[in-house]
DNA sequence: TCATATTGTGCAATCGTTTGCGCATATTAG
DNA sequence: CTAATATGCGCAAACGATTGCACAATATGA
């Protein structure tokens, strides 16, 4: 029942004053080494544990960041937020995870809620409803930082960490041309975040590049879940020209696909070759392995948080500069896409 | 830049005092219909967002939980995780994540840095490197509640959530043992935190009642990962009297175990059964899809929010019971582990 | 040696709420 | 119609830290 020791209760036993106390132990201002030590003593003796609140009430800042992901159960957003958070509790910093479950307006009342309870900034990766940024657009007029990552928006003035999702797919898909194949279809979804955009652009180009013509009755959209990916792919069956190969912009929707592949004894991927983009974990668990896209998330996350630190020291000194982080994405080659004749 | 609009801000422009405000704002005390509407007017007006850093200092309550885990990346901490918010949610709290990384000490630092942060309680999953709870105790002594879920420790009296461990090592082993399997390895942890010890307990008591002989040589302790199960699979492999099934009490090495039994022409399950434990996303995908036991995730971050909630009451009113809460897990059937001839 | 600079400490305001208390005014009961 | 009660609102003190300013004591320089 210590219960909590106040600066108060420091000052009272060494006979001073709570400001005194305060300086010694923050080591700012002007204090004697002799005071210093005596209140560190002091400190430790009386169990002395920092009221964060208070000190957060007078400075203006809480050191809390608000974090919001569309989910924390994919293993995504979870190592980003691992890698936001290794630079952040470096820094003193905690993190406040919220997932707005790809959900608009609760995405909007986090976001209010985070304001609320006074967090320093907010890093958020938009949900796919997200059609307006008013609600960032306000906090980021308000001076607090605000820093989007992977499901970014043009839309938004303010910093932003991507991957090369066009380069992603440019690889991904130049890859299995090298492979030999000539009719590749495509998975996307009709939510047009950015993401799905420049994978889609980065399939075009590479068909294009290779001198592929383009056939829209290879590219289906979708929701990109497991169960999608499964619809999708018998959709592609059942064409009379079937392809030999689909990239999938989503991981999940490529295990449907190769589901249904599976059931109907079409081989992986000799006569029909599967990529995927994520790099989510289970597929290097399937079987065939999955070819797909690493996103480098914890890169992401470190990029993100520095990108966040510095944001916040500008805004301090008022500056607003803001910038885009690009990063390369990692094309992972697994037996999904090699062909057997190419070993 | 409204910036921040304050009570006082609203006070003014009705020419009144904050108190009144503030009453009017929270509805608590006597105030009339009139003021009420105005002050809400007046609030909306100026945009006025309460600051809650303020109301805490003032009330001595944060609306903030710490939830540590020992990792976040893992679906099914993530799923408890998400159970814990959608009730914190809905009562006006928010959850600050932080990971252990498995690691005790940062579980120290992290239980400490909580606290500064002035948060209302805490919810842990211990590490598998916590061998004691002083950390916990003090905590507790301080009056705040912590409340254990899934890796609890019977050295800490405090309310705790755990699933029936013991019960569903039992079903695994003997739905293994109805499949016809008479020797049956099983993976283990060294680490003796009450989950590992329990699902031993559970695989132990279940070859007893089925008049199985125990063979310590088919236990076998490791980190529980993938690379570990490969590792303990090759040494199964090894022995002159071979296993026909494994229960693996983690999902990561039940597919290592995979891995290696496929790598080696073994037919799953028809030569060798295998079962993990926790029914990770990835054991649907594999091929053969695993058989495992669930672990109620989202229902276990429900029960061990509502318990901390009731906890937190208690302790306002200077009540200290604890209570276990224990969920009875799943068993998930897959065809890793029915047999041919039992279809 | 005296003027100036430096150092160590205390005073008190401040951050934005919440809330006990007291004083008016309005309402109700007898 | 008066006394008791209820209602509405303001005053001011908290909560626990940080920090500008003032002032004394000491150190430094000429």
């Amino acid at each position: 029942m210590s219960g909590k020791a106040t600066l108060q209760d420091i000052a009272n036993k060494l006979n001073t004053t709570v400001s005194t106390v305060s300086r010694a132990l923050n080591d700012n201002g002007r204090i004697s080494k002799a005071t210093r030590k005596a209140v560190l003593k002091a400190a430790k003796e009386l169990n002395y544990q920092p009221n964060n609140i208070a000190a957060a009430l007078r400075r203006g800042k809480s050191h809390l960041i608000g974090v919001i992901v569309p989910t924390a159960d994919r293993a995504f957003f979870s190592s980003v937020v691992r890698g936001i958070e290794e630079i952040s509790n470096k820094l003193n910093y905690k993190v406040i995870i919220c997932q707005s479950y790809d959900d608009f307006n609760k995405e909007v009342e986090t976001v209010n809620a985070l304001i609320n309870a006074q967090v320093d900034g907010v890093i958020v990766s938009i949900s796919k409803k997200t059609v307006n940024t008013k609600h960032l657009q306000k906090v980021i007029d308000k001076g607090i930082p605000v820093v989007l990552f992977d499901r970014t928006s043009d839309k938004l003035d303010t910093n932003q960490v991507m991957i090369d999702d066009h380069r992603g797919a440019y690889e991904v898909v130049s890859h299995l041309i090298e492979q030999g194949c000539k009719r590749i279809a495509h998975f996307t979804s009709p939510v047009k975040i950015s993401i799905y955009k420049e994978r889609m652009r980065g399939y075009m180009d590479a068909l294009e590049s290779h001198g592929i013509p383009f056939d829209p009755e290879l590219v289906i959209e979708s929701n990109m879940q497991l169960g999608d990916g499964r619809k999708s792919t018998e959709q592609l069956l059942a064409l009379e020209n079937r392809p030999d190969a689909i990239f999938s912009a989503s991981d999940y929707a490529a295990m449907g696909a190769m589901q249904v592949l599976k059931e109907n004894n079409i081989k992986i991927p000799d006569e029909i070759a599967l990529a995927g983009f994520a790099n989510e974990p289970f597929t290097s668990f399937t079987d065939p392995t999955l070819t797909t896209v690493d996103q480098l998330s914890i890169d992401m996350g470190h990029a993100t948080a520095e990108m966040f630190f510095k944001q916040l020291d500008e805004f301090d000194r008022g500056i607003q500069k803001f910038q885009k982080t690009v990063l390369q994405p990692k094309l992972i080659i697994r037996e999904s896409s090699v062909k057997k004749k190419n070993k």
